[in-house]
RNA sequence: GGGCCUGUAGUUCAAUUGGUUAGAGCACCGCCCUGUCACGGCGGAAGUUGCGGGUUCGAAUCCCGUCAGGCCCGCCA
């Protein structure tokens, strides 16, 4: 029986006699006296077995190697002066091992070295293949260790000092319109019909608030059949929260404190209460984005006004028609960018052609604050005009100002990425900073012009301001986001609960009474029956997890992930199933392999 | 659906840019070593250079196709 983890054993332990259970990381052979480093989750001790002083253990402690289980029994000494490793956190003590029970060996080579000591990256295709073995390994020990922190933290604060109710909702449950694909299953029972997996449990939150839980959360698997990114997962998991009574700042209010709790407990780190909150027009105009970096400057400056009437048709242009100029002002950006960069073919000209911009203008300010810049630029600003251009950019010598031009959905995104890359490339972001802030007053809609209608910016239960039901088109929404060092962390509402609002703005999508009616009837009905007002938010754990670890991806926060095309390397999921499963749901593929090319062939 | 990057021993990397026998660290196997902690020493085994085709006297290297993994766009809160 395991009477400590190895990970815990101190100087006080000193005369104990221990058994300990776990992996050898690694082995040290010195012929006569043989080092076993022994690993379980909560670290590592040092193992000592020799022929003289532990006889009984000497013969198996000889056969170890990497990654066998063993279970050894011995007394815990205090190492001798200059013996000590201050590495480890069990480097005063070791264990004499009198006893080594062989409970495992491993039989084949090792894809990958598992031991802590080896700090070399691995291919991440071997690392999902063998995610068992990765998961040993101290940083991902360590993340999962983080993970559960943050849970356990949050169950904590919302159970225990704010009286929250954890809910489960369904895992199938009906396809609903807007927002992402849905993954669906075939019911067998019900011939021909589908179940959709949720892509979040929106729907039945808002119903257990007509059902007077009052306060709910969940620790919530939500699915979605799109593409995948370094952060987004086909199966994510969210923090889920939905409250009746709360006005938006109360909300708000209690996040914090969750947020702030969570990074206390994890890490020790006090996040400054309360969190700034940026209005979405106002985070549009400094940073061209909803989700702004504000652990660093360089913040955009709008010139539209300025140049409206230059001669340089570019700037003109842009305004007439409806868009915008904007100046991304980069002090001492002279020296680290030079004109190639900007130019076709530059590599800050591609980061602006992805974001849909033709190019970048620019103006580079000299020591006397005199201007250089293409001559149609030079030549169509007024001197007056130069000085302002100057003054409201903050512009100094050394300064390079670079210039978006162009529908606002284009000037703002390019922008936006080409600050964040030079920011990068300037080592303007600090690395230990944490950055929380509300981004509040989003639009209620956006305009799709694939599909020539207006869409749910956040989703169709969001509010509306009530000062702005009388024209929903452009009403803003009672809608947050909360927003770490550039990730969008967090994000809810206030819900709609009067069902006439709610008609209103399913109208304004487009979706007609009769829609409505038959795709979200039972939710329209609830509200019929007394409903009170409440709103909520959804955390992406995972990459809440992923940026507490420091990790650059979400798989690194999640314990058994799924490639970019979707695939567990693991367990190989998905698969072909047999015909009769098929059969029994009623369901028949249409899937043909694709003729192998025959111009290899020939 | 599209763009870019990567794929060499179990693994992490190298291979003088098309040149003859594809190397090294760690892991693995054998021998030696009683205080190491990334122990050390000696020796050994280990390769369809992802796969298929092409160009060439000659291909890990160049070209085409394909598969896998990654980053991104589209898509997605």
């Amino acid at each position: 029986m395991r009477t400590h983890y190895c990970g815990h054993l101190r100087a006080s332990h000193t005369g104990e006699t221990v058994t300990l259970f776990g992996w050898v990381d690694r082995r040290r052979d010195h012929g006569g006296v043989i080092f076993v480093d022994l690993r379980d989750r909560t670290g590592i001790v040092q193992i000592v077995s020799d022929p003289e002083r532990t006889p009984g253990s000497f013969e198996t402690a000889n056969d170890l190697r990497n990654e066998y289980v063993v279970r050894i029994t011995g007394k815990v000494s205090q190492r001798q002066d200059g013996a000590v490793n201050p590495k480890l956190p069990t480097g005063e003590i070791e264990i004499y091992a009198d006893e080594i029970e062989l409970l495992n060996a491993v039989r084949k080579q090792l894809p990958f070295q598992v031991s802590t000591a080896e700090a070399e990256s691995v291919r991440e295709e071997l690392r999902l293949r063998y995610r068992y073995l990765d998961l040993r390994r101290e940083r991902m020990a360590q993340n999962l260790q983080t993970r559960h922190a943050v849970v356990k933290a949050i169950r904590r604060f919302l159970e225990d000092a704010e009286h929250f109710m954890e809910v489960e909702t369904p895992i199938l449950t009906r396809s609903t319109p807007e927002g992402a694909r849905d993954f669906i299953l075939p019911s067998r029972v019900n011939e021909g019909e589908w179940f959709a997996l949720p892509q979040s449990p929106q729907l039945f939150k808002q119903i257990l608030m007509v059902s007077g839980v009052d306060r709910y959360y969940q620790i919530a698997r939500c699915f979605r059949d799109e593409d995948l990114r370094a952060d987004r997962q086909p199966e994510f998991t969210q923090l889920d929260m939905e409250m009746s009574f709360l006005t938006q700042d109360e909300i708000l209010d209690l996040n914090e404190r969750l947020v702030g709790h969570i990074f206390q407990t994890v890490q020790g780190i006090d996040v400054p209460r309360p969190f700034p909150r940026l209005t979405y027009a106002e985070a549009m105009d400094r940073y061209g984005t909803d989700k702004p970096d504000t652990r660093y400057g360089l913040e955009l400056v709008e010139v539209s006004d300025l140049v409206a009437n230059s001669g340089f048709k570019v700037f003109s242009g842009a305004v007439k028609s409806g868009g915008m100029v904007k100046v991304l002002p980069i002090p001492n950006g002279n020296d680290v960018i030079s004109n190639v960069r900007i130019k076709p073919g530059g590599d800050l000209f591609k980061v602006a052609a992805e974001a849909g911009a033709k190019g970048l203008a620019y103006i580079r300010v000299r020591e006397s604050g005199e201007i250089d810049t293409i001559g149609a630029i030079k030549d169509n600003l007024s001197a007056e005009q130069k000085q302002e251009l100057l003054s409201r950019t903050g512009a100094q010598p050394g300064t390079l100002l670079l210039f978006g031009a162009g529908p606002d959905d284009i000037v703002n995104p390019t922008l936006d990425r080409v600050r964040q890359a030079i920011a990068k490339e300037m080592n303007l972001i600090p690395a230990d900073q944490l950055n929380l802030l509300w981004v509040t007053d989003f639009p209620m809609f956006e305009w799709n012009a694939d599909e020539q209608r207006l869409e749910a910016l956040h989703h169709p239960f969001t509010a509306p301001r009530p000062s702005d039901i009388g024209d929903l088109k452009t009403a803003l929404a009672q809608a947050y986001d909360l927003v770490l060092n550039g990730y969008e962390i967090g994000g809810g509402s206030l819900r709609i609960y009067q069902p006439e609002v709610q008609r209103q703005v399913f109208e304004t999508i487009g979706l007609s009474t009769e829609e409505a009616q038959e795709k979200f009837g039972f939710l329209l009905e609830a509200f019929e029956y007394g409903t009170p007002p409440h709103g909520g938010i959804a955390y992406g754990l995972d990459r809440l997890v992923m940026l507490m670890a420091g990790e650059e991806s979400i798989r690194d926060a999640i314990a058994f992930p799924k490639t970019q095309q979707a695939r567990c390397l693991l367990t190989e999921a998905p698969s072909t199933v047999d015909a009769q499963q098929l059969k029994e749901l009623h369901v028949a593929s249409t899937y043909r392999p694709k003729p192998k090319s025959e111009a290899a062939d020939s």
